[in-house]
DNA sequence: CAAATGATCTACT
DNA sequence: GTAGATCATTTGA
């Protein structure tokens, strides 16, 4: 199914919680998304708290785009921007259970074991080949594909990880059981 | 202009 | 389990 352009417009924790068994795809390489977290402008931790700046600018888009940014000098993160247009809402795509396209992720990411291909933020852009170029794309049209549950999964719901400022907000949400996990939720 | 920091990962002890 | 890699962006002088 085609995602309603609505859907993207809600708050970012409904979208991280309804991200989580979704299939998303990124020029026919991508899997089942198993680990999410939500962000949003009212939180410390987030990037656009404090406001836009030209790093964050694609973030403060409306719903339904992709935001990729540099982590620790080395690593891509992908977020899918949600809320209105200059809110500054995203929810980051932690872990994916790799099923489409295996073999070019295991040639970027140099490495056999599926398990280890998309669990985590910087693995997964590694794996599904994201950089600075798809910042700002609309996630429903090439190369980007993303596509919603057909039925609710059984959640799980943690403290985000790696951040020192809104800790106690458990804003961290993953397919319960899932093996591909970037951390096991307790 | 200079310094600190970070939504991480890998390799080594 | 602990430390290092590595750089864009942000903050302070």
């Amino acid at each position: 199914m085609t995602p309603a352009a609505t859907f993207y417009l809600q708050d970012a924790e409904t979208v991280a919680r309804a991200l989580v068994g979704a299939t998303l795809l990124v020029d026919g390489v991508g899997g089942l998304v198993v680990e999410t977290e939500a962000y949003d402008h009212e939180d410390p931790a987030s990037h656009s708290f404090g406001g836009r700046t030209a790093r964050n600018a694609s973030m403060f888009r409306a719903g339904g785009c992709a935001y990729v940014y540099r982590s620790y000098g080395i690593h891509w993160c992908l977020n899918v921007v949600c809320g209105p247009a200059g809110e500054g809402s995203a929810v980051l795509l932690r872990a994916l259970e790799p099923t489409h396209g295996l073999d070019r992720m295991r040639a970027r990411r140099g490495i056999d074991e599926a398990r280890l291909l998309c669990s985590g933020p910087g693995r997964l852009c590694q794996a599904l080949g994201v950089d600075a170029s798809q910042d700002g794309l609309p996630l429903d049209a090439p190369p980007f594909a993303l596509i919603l549950p057909e039925r609710p999964v059984p959640l799980a719901t943690g403290p985000r990880i790696g951040i020192s400022k809104g800790v106690a907000t458990p804003w961290r949400f993953g397919l319960a059981g899932s093996r591909f996990l970037s951390r096991p939720f307790r």
